[in-house]
DNA sequence: GAAAACATACGGCGGATGCCGTATTTGGAT
DNA sequence: ATCCAAATACGGCATCCGCCGTATGTTTTC
């Protein structure tokens, strides 16, 4: 007989939360021991609480993209993380995997998903929900440049970008930004222009589109 | 002793409706009796199926804004809606209420809410959740000059234009979005600018930034 | 059946963007 | 003290975007 799973359920929205808590104490030999509704209370749970699982939105305020996963997985090697999303880009698939996610599973997704996630992850194996397997099934044909260059550095972004990135998310444009931030308009586009390539991003859309995403604040 | 409510479930995620469905069968006096995950679903399940109450998310495909409450209200002049979504934007609150709904509650809000909501409405009442009722506290003061123009009328967006939006919302540019639709540059581009026009957004950034907030399926 | 709304398509103009350079200054790490 | 990453700033060029027109056929609505 195995010992019980302790679980720590990582959502921003708080009534779809509840929702999950119950579908997860409905399973056997699993608890939620504790949540969190942003990056940083979730580090705070990760310090003060032991757990085997994280299951982790990956569209939560303060989860910075894969970054927070590989910080994670420094931080609690031996944990078990289980992103659960409505992302089903096939970069950000391989980008959670290669920062250490165990599972990645979608919102739109079958919930026995869920049961098979943790009973695959809980043997030390991996979980992909279906709706994502395309993303990896061509993996070997694709990821061989862009492995170690593009998907496992998380792309660390300095300050201003980090800012800049936050006003994008408001719907600014860069002639904006540059005067809020009190720089000049070149320095501005060139801010932006090393943030989208950081990125991988290509247009305004895209760019824009990621940072509101990332759940930076509604301006 | 009141008989038992029945309710329509209607959330795009399958693992979020399922949580939500647990969510909601702890609750005395009420059973779910049907779910959808997009809007042609449920227009079939509410023609099948008797029921008190429905629960709905406004992200979902197919579920093109209020004209789609609106449309709801007038098939089932009785059915008590309960919005259920991520968007906090005071204009889509206004909008909501002002199609038909009898409840909004946001996904960040406390489980709570949803009980509170569903009594209320059970009544005959009305239920804003707290992290909107700002929108609407200010309604006295400033509904009056844009009322029946830009609230009653949430800006009824064409099909073209919110299939327009939803690419919009995927970080696609006008190019890519004039193939997809199979329809010439100049042509998205118009309807682009209509759309822009409806909503008073100006560029890009501002376009996307609403388009993604408004829960639009994520790439 | 007439009127209104919608979808289609095109052109011009000015500004913003994406991508390519270069270059200086500054602040922190070694 | 040295080195390096970051922040600052500028220019050119092709493309895209925002806004302004016009026009025609179709569909919906009254």
């Amino acid at each position: 007989m195995n010992r019980s799973l302790t679980a720590i359920l990582a959502d921003d929205h708080a009534i779809v939360r509840e929702g999950l808590k119950l579908l997860i104490s409905a399973m056997d030999n699993i608890s939620v021991v504790a949540e969190a509704a942003d990056g940083e209370a979730l580090l705070g749970q990760l310090r003060s609480t032991r757990a085997d699982l994280l299951i982790l939105d990956l569209g939560m305020p303060g989860v910075t993209g894969m970054q927070f996963i590989a910080t994670i997985r420094t931080l609690a090697p031996r944990l078990r993380i289980v992103v659960l999303t409505a992302n089903v880009e096939p970069r950000t698939v391989r980008a959670a995997l290669s920062a250490g996610a165990n599972a990645y599973l979608t919102k739109d997704g079958d919930p026995e998903e869920l049961g098979a996630a943790i009973e695959a992850v809980k043997n030390g194996g991996t979980y992909l929900a279906k709706t994502v397997r395309f993303a990896v099934s061509d993996i070997g044909r694709e990821s061989e440049p862009i492995a170690a260059q593009e998907i496992l550095s998380p792309v660390p972004l300095t300050r201003r970008e980090r800012q800049i990135l936050q006003l994008v998310a408001q719907g600014m444009i860069t002639r904006d930004i540059a005067e809020r931030l009190g720089i000049s308009l070149p320095t501005a586009r060139k801010h932006r222009e090393n943030l989208m390539g950081k990125l991988s991003l290509h247009n305004t859309a895209e760019l824009t589109a990621y940072a509101v995403r990332l759940g930076l604040p509604t301006g």
